[in-house]
DNA sequence: ACCTGAACACCGTTCAAGT
DNA sequence: ACCTGAACACCGTTCAAGT
């Protein structure tokens, strides 16, 4: 894992804990470039709360220290993590331009969800930690969202209005990652599950059973759900306004 | 802060420091209760962040590990926090049983959201840390939503479609929470607001700079604005089951 | 200039020991 | 039974010193 010069390997390791003689790798041999790919990759490999100075020292054979030489905190260093995130999501994320405004939304924050949940540290570094979010990556991201309200713009939209359609859109849908994701901690889920089990059966006179999921984070039917409405309310809306939006009432679910 | 027993302050505590003699308060002035709250008080004095189990020694006045005797983990302890603030919240949160079911879920959400969001530790405890619930917890919670699913049945929804239409609304505002409280943390505020206003300047062609509260947290506006799209799509989807619900279409914003 | 070990002030938790 | 100090394995960061 990571780029290996060649006086690295010179001494057998076979046994980690042996040889004490040797110490670290070879002088002027790592960069600011090579320690954020490491970082990224120890980060990816285990998480980002296993990402710490010492270990990255470690897996990197450079001195705790030389890494603040590089970055001067570990704040710094994240920020960095933070722009191969951001620039990594965005490559990912491509939504057909011909779909109209509301199925354009639909499949922007589709994506969005489905690539930000299949990779923990893109979740955690994009929407659990927005703190110290570089120029460049703000740049990349308003680029998107650019696209977005431009869209919103061409099919009548005033300024306030797309903006607001997208930031609670945006909301909407990072929340619920941001929700699933601080769950995701430790905690046995057959506690609270049984705990929520022996509770329905007592004293309730509504199906609470059916909401279980909410106490922790909404499935793939719940944010779907909750994407219609939005984009249906946001339809009855905006009714008169946009031209080509003559849509199918189609009753998804239920 | 806190009951004080007779012997607690029998040497002068005028300097802090000072007085190696004494050690700790006397033996058997400490019990779980009083734990608790010690730490419900030293995390709302200061933050949950600030809440580490030295600290909350030093401010009992006992041993580190004496904590331990009573809590087998700090992870317990929170637990045993989590049930104060959930009694709170669902303490404050009173919605007027009269209400039509959207106006009554308006109601129940945006309480919600402005309970929350005036007690940090609250939103802390009840929204970013939602694990390790215990069962009385738990019950006051689904008491409450079993409230809300009530209201639904009588008005004419499904079990599924109550289930998801509360799922979907807890999302939205959770997630809203969650975001804005995640975004609090260190970081200048000026930093990426200054980048924003430069950037919007050069190659955007869209009105990029009113979506600069997304990149953090949505205001006021913006998150009533989605919460008036998914009542609206929600009554949209349910006409003619809701019975009462002959509401004024009413333009909220725009 | 680049890189180092040692040290600092923290953290959660354990352990053997005291009363 | 209740409570203790010392210790352990961590953490982010700093500092004086080496090359």
């Amino acid at each position: 894992m990571g780029a290996i010069r060649e006086d690295d390997v010179k001494v057998s390791a076979s046994q980690p804990d042996g040889n004490a003689q040797r110490k670290h790798r070879a002088r002027g041999s790592i960069s600011a470039e090579e320690i954020a790919s490491g970082a990224y990759q120890l980060a990816s490999d285990e998480s980002l709360e296993a990402l710490s100075m010492p270990r990255l020292a470690h897996s990197l054979d450079v001195g705790v220290t030389s890494i603040y030489w590089y970055f001067r905190s570990k704040d710094e260093l994240l920020e960095t993590m933070r722009e191969r995130a951001v620039s990594k999501f965005y490559g990912d994320l491509h939504v057909d331009p011909d779909l109209d405004w509301d199925e354009y939304l639909r499949s922007y924050f589709r994506q969005t969800r489905r690539i930000l949940r299949q990779d923990r540290l893109l979740c955690d570094l994009i929407v659990m930690r927005p703190q110290n979010v570089s120029p460049v990556a703000t740049r990349i991201a308003l680029q998107s969202i650019d696209s977005v309200l431009t869209k919103l713009r061409a099919a009548g939209f005033s300024d306030e209005q797309a903006s607001s359609t997208y930031n609670s859109l945006s909301v909407y849908t990072r929340g619920a990652l941001a929700l699933e994701r601080g769950w995701q901690s430790s905690s046995p889920p057959d506690e609270t599950a049984s705990a929520v089990g022996l509770l329905t059966v007592e004293g309730m006179q509504s199906p609470v059973a059916l909401v279980r999921s909410t106490l922790h984070a909404p499935c793939d039917e719940d944010f779907e759900f909750g994407l219609d409405n939005m984009l249906r309310g946001l339809r009855a809306l905006y009714d008169g306004i946009a031209s080509k939006s003559t849509r199918v009432p189609g009753s998804s679910r239920a």
